[in-house]
DNA sequence: CTGTATCCTTAGGGATACTG
DNA sequence: CAGTATCCCTAAGGATACAG
């Protein structure tokens, strides 16, 4: 069975193929919440990602239209990684997510960080969303200048 | 790494784990939009999954307390699956997952049914979210009576 | 009808060493 | 710094036949 059967009749497989791998996951992860861009601060997660396993992730998500690859502007040797409209799309997912898991697994551990947003998020949700994309918008931006 | 380290910075991660998996989520998608309820009806799905898979992903949904098996009241020989309220939960998320994918991947083949949904999703998505909640205890609740 | 029991096969995780 | 290149290994998919 291949993606495109599944999506015949389930669009939301587009989505979970994306979301199901969690070196997938982990990488938008660090790219969305925690403003990571190249590849040695995705490998100094606290995840211990190997180096090919990274590099394949990255690849394979710029091939599906999550990520898009640069030189660093001010250091040539550098690459930098950027999120695309498609994945900025994707935050109120994530949001739903962490509700869900606030829900229905409350008593997982959860990082203070976490923690905090999810409270931004019970105040005003909408604009907790908002807040996140400008902020990567932002980072985007600045990158490129 | 296990789900556990994943978790600990990643809540959205035990969501993650169940919908990565594209024949649990097929089974999701069975339970939560087409009403089926047993191992027959999951097995004739058009895709088509192994009859030892579909074993291993009922046990493992039920170890995750996403389903309930109990034997059919009008049939001793039969046993039915029920969604959870967790499983009830997870329908503001699959909405979203429609929404995003019909944003960015719009060029993909969608059923008739699907399509249908989306529509009622536009005019009023709570109301969708709603209706398909009801319908679902509805199921549920006459399967056990 | 609802599963188990086998058996085969492959994709992909993971570790480590090395290179432009 | 940003990756390749290997190599190993096991978890999981998948097909088919059989059983309670």
């Amino acid at each position: 069975m291949n993606l495109h059967e599944l999506r015949s009749d389930c669009p939301i497989n587009y989505v979970s193929e994306l979301l199901g791998d969690k070196w997938s996951f982990l990488i938008m992860r660090d790219i969305i919440f925690l403003h990571k861009s190249s590849y040695g601060s995705f490998l100094s997660s606290k995840e211990k990602i190997a180096p090919s396993i990274l590099a394949r992730r990255l690849a394979s998500l710029q091939d599906s239209g999550f990520l898009r690859k640069q030189r660093d502007p001010e250091n040539k040797a550098k690459y930098i990684y950027t999120p695309t409209d498609q994945t900025i799309g994707l935050i109120p997912l994530l949001v739903d997510m962490m509700l869900w898991s606030e829900q229905y697994a409350p008593s997982l551990p959860i990082s203070e960080e976490r923690q905090a947003d999810l409270q931004k998020i019970h105040y005003n949700k909408e604009a907790f969303i908002h807040e996140t994309r400008e902020r990567i918008l932002a980072h985007v931006t600045s990158d490129k200048i």
